[in-house]
DNA sequence: TCCATTTGACCCTT
DNA sequence: AAGGGTCAAATGGA
């Protein structure tokens, strides 16, 4: 299912996108707990917690290629033109339509396509000024098949427009500033989308750490990104997951215990898996 | 009237 | 030839 160690960068990308996905569908049990299942909640919390352990352990099992490997596709016609590229994960906790996606900054719609083999449409946005101040960034936004909650945002190329400094620090931001721009996209998301919660699941690194949250980032220095994704995570620590637990013995309410196992089982194949490859 | 979105067609890369 | 990305005309809303 996933390569562990053993593998490239996609293995690293599957790895680390299961495992936010993972995180973010125990953060989202946990708040949609009953306030009074004080153990459900406490065991959703445990499993955040374990999965942001073992993001670390992951990320500690993956150094950041110092040479990334030769693109294919697109990333690869993108990289010889010299375009940044960098790729980010946004949960949203209502069905929005990908215009809903506000960044802070100005996009205008240009065009959508049906992809092969992925559920739904993928849509292409421009800067707004792309005519008046020749600003080439754009971006793409998509469903996740398997999460219609999930988006995938990849934004391509640099802002030269008035938004510039905006974008860069969005884009460029080094690790021990990331969090601070993911709260201030976080407001961003917020604000301009009235009554949206939304949630980064590929997250920047927090300066405290707290959360212990991972990111997709460039490789490069300097924000320019070459079509490739860094997995930065906090130190490394040991993993912890204990499996001797079921939705009913929590007293899980019965709403909300098909989620529940459904992530429990996610959870333990997964990891099953890992652990085999290991 | 201006601007954003939609959508079919076209172009480029593999 | 197939698939992905972009263009541009048509359309609609403010």
């Amino acid at each position: 299912m996933v390569e562990l160690c053993g593998g490239e960068g996609e293995g690293q990308i599957m790895l680390a996108t299961e495992l936010a996905q993972l995180r973010a569908m125990a953060r989202e049990l946990e708040a949609k707990m009953d306030p009074d299942r004080v153990a459900a909640r406490e065991l959703c919390r445990a499993l955040a917690s374990s999965v942001d352990r073992s993001i670390r352990l992951a990320a500690s099992c993956f150094p950041p290629p110092e040479h990334p490997p030769p693109a294919a596709g697109n990333a690869g016609r993108d990289a010889a033109k010299g375009m940044a590229k960098v790729r980010r994960q946004v949960r949203v906790t209502s069905v929005q339509d990908t215009a809903s996606l506000d960044d802070g900054l100005s996009w205008r719609k240009y065009g959508q396509k049906d992809i092969l083999g992925a559920k739904y449409p993928r849509a292409y946005f421009r800067c707004t000024h792309r005519h008046t101040q020749g600003c080439n960034a754009t971006k793409q936004v998509q469903r996740a098949d398997g999460d219609p909650l999930l988006f995938d945002v990849v934004y391509l190329g640099d802002h030269t427009c008035g938004q510039a400094a905006v974008a860069a620090v969005a884009q460029s931001a080094p690790p021990e500033h990331a969090g601070q721009e993911q709260q201030r996209q976080s407001s961003l998301l917020a604000a301009g989308t009235e009554g949206i919660h939304q949630q980064v699941v590929a997250e920047p690194m927090e300066a405290a750490a707290a959360a212990a949250p991972f990111l997709f980032t460039s490789t490069a220095a300097g924000g320019v990104d070459d079509g490739y994704f860094s997995f930065i995570s906090p130190a490394n620590s040991d993993c912890q997951f204990s499996s001797d637990f079921s939705a009913g013995s929590v007293g899980v309410d019965m709403d909300h215990e098909a989620c529940f196992e459904d992530l429990f089982s996610n959870t333990l194949e997964f990891f099953q898996s890992e652990i085999q490859n290991l």
